[in-house]
DNA sequence: CGAGGCTCAGTAAGCGCTTTCTACGAACCG
DNA sequence: CGGTTCGTAGAAAGCGCTTACTGAGCCTCG
């Protein structure tokens, strides 16, 4: 039933050789046998065989990419640059949901180096974890000897390998966003953090330190609480908080996705944002203007960095071998932060505590 | 540098079929000779060559997975769970975002095609485009007649393909929201319908259309807005609706996501809700009840749903050509719906228009 | 008018794997 | 002790494509 290369050719009275030039046009070709041979393609649904061509050409038209989680929007922004970028080199993008596990990733990663994908895209910040890197630095070497370029968009490259990377300045956003809280007046701030010994949750953690550090403020007197980067982390963190009646004026969470659940459930709670409570979030989503009211948070260049990716994972853009490409991150002061006000538990009239 | 099988026999000292056999554990090999192999597969750092095997074994380890968008929840429960299905099968699941395109999606389709994956699964509902669906249909012809299973989740399968489909209850869903609206007093309803020629907003629109016929109510005489399915275009339709005082007391939204939106903005201008307007969601995704005030919405069991069409994809669950899955939609009555109130008009203190 | 150049197309050698067929011992049995 | 069976592994034939290499015509030009 599947008409192969030779079915069509002996259709057509020529090789399978011509058949094949036909189809990828790198050859001369006369125009009358084109036309039969375009005839022939169509009579019989010619369909390519991608393995058998993917194996005689020793490469495929295939780019993958990880993403931690494919219904978060950071990841949507990420993705469809990176496919944009695709689709203007012809190749097809294809994504693997990793669920945010170190184990998935390498499972994809290695799937997608047996495939022969033409690049990798590795999105997102990644475990801290010291195997997992090596193991991931493995990969990265041996899907370079094959021919497969890989791209870090999020997070380094594994130290010494000849992969890419695009980072967004999670430290310096971080510690931006935070001397802004300071310069508002604010002393007693919660912090949402990611999840924990992921690179991503390090480096906001590690800027904010160092902005309240710099600032004279001991940041161990601010309160650390560990959350995640979705909606629902942000809701319940909001409730605990209120039930706590923790002693902050300020709240800033993992991201803005977070901060708008952190939002939600002050409110429902009775608190005002920002009268009672700033709330601060990160990456300006979207959602972040969606939100009432709207976040200040930090902007990073996730479109312009996921093409940047894009460009260098599709080789449109030739760059040295393991390097290393910064992208900025911005300040977006808008309503959700104010002069402190009085505080969660003044809020929610329970007596403040220390 | 990439070793293959031939370097992996050479150097256990075995012919290259051993070692695939090995590899594959299908035929008996005796121990010692296998830890010989396994060694030296080791010591080469053997990955082997999919498209090589593919085109041997004439079938793949891919499942592939067609979204809409894959930064929507919706599609997000989806593919999750077509996932787990297929990771329990040992396939592993490749997204590909067609971002509503009818072009990409066949695209995408031929490419998966094209790659002998093991099966593909089309979600989401589709254009009503004849031309699509004839092409969609000979894409699923040729599939199945080149062993790839095609498995359409959210809409039905093209007449007279050998496509099983799993389809949610839109129809009934729609008309069991609009029965409850009725029943709570309203009768002038704006319905935001999803995108236009779209298999699940007209199913929607239908429901909801007989549900009015027959509760002795020409449906012409609500208001029938084009929407989308996004967060946004909500936004976007609730400030509309409010910009020319729409004489409305309840609001129907596309899905959740576009009711999320409708709510924000409705109460960014000072309608309340449900108190002034009511407004009601579909699909029941986790945003559902984050928002406040909880959505009134129609539940659909994407989950199981989507674990059906994995199911049915990976083989683990076998059924008749063409088979039809209906899934159940069941009513979910919460806050966003109450007795009608004073409507849009009345609340932003504008003369009420007709 | 024959040599050299061009254009176009066929031949055939793989790409790296799976799998059938075959072969070789060793074990078993009557 | 010859013949059968069983367990194990090699030889080799593809899978469907790409791509040198080769060569047949035909044109051009000295």
């Amino acid at each position: 039933m599947a008409a192969t290369l030779a079915d069509v050719a002996a259709r057509a009275g020529v090789s399978s050789a011509t058949v094949s030039r036909v189809l990828n046009g790198n050859y001369p070709v006369a125009e009358a046998t084109r036309r039969r041979v375009t005839e022939a393609l169509r009579e019989l649904n010619y369909v390519v065989n991608g393995p058998a061509r993917a194996l005689a050409a020793a490469t495929s038209e295939v780019l993958g990419v990880l993403v931690n989680d494919v219904s978060d929007p950071f990841f949507g922004v990420l993705a469809s640059g990176i496919q944009r970028e695709a689709a203007e080199a012809d190749l097809l993008t294809m994504i693997c949901h990793t669920a945010g596990s170190a184990d998935d990733e390498l499972r994809y990663m290695e799937l997608l180096l047996r495939q022969r994908a033409r690049a990798i895209v590795v999105t997102g910040g990644g475990p801290e974890d010291g195997g997992h890197r090596r193991r991931t630095a493995d990969l990265v070497r041996q899907s370079v000897a094959r021919g497969t370029r890989v791209v870090f968009c999020g997070r380094e490259a594994p130290p010494d390998s000849e992969a890419a990377s695009v980072v967004f300045d999670n430290h310096g956003g971080a510690a931006a966003l935070t001397r802004l809280l300071l310069a508002a007046g604010h002393r007693r701030i919660a912090y949402l953090t990611g999840p924990p010994h992921h690179t991503t949750s390090s480096a906001r953690v590690a800027g904010a330190r160092q902005a309240l550090t710099e600032a004279g403020i001991d940041p161990d007197s601010c309160l650390w609480i560990r959350s995640g980067f979705s909606r629902a982390a942000g809701l319940e963190a909001g409730r605990e908080l209120v039930r706590a009646a923790v002693d902050c004026t300020a709240v800033v969470a993992g991201n803005d996705l977070t901060a708008s659940g952190v939002i939600a459930s002050l409110r429902a709670c009775g608190v005002r944002v920002p009268e009672d409570v700033s709330v601060a979030g990160f990456d300006d989503l979207p959602v972040a203007v969606d939100v009432v009211p709207e976040l200040t948070t930090v902007r990073l260049p996730l479109r312009s960095g996921a093409v940047t990716a894009g460009r260098i994972a599709t080789g449109t853009e030739r760059t040295a071998p393991g390097v290393v490409v910064r992208m900025p991150a911005e300040l977006r002061s808008r309503e959700s932060v104010a002069a402190p006000g009085g505080g969660l538990s003044g809020a929610v009239g329970l007596p403040r505590e220390r």
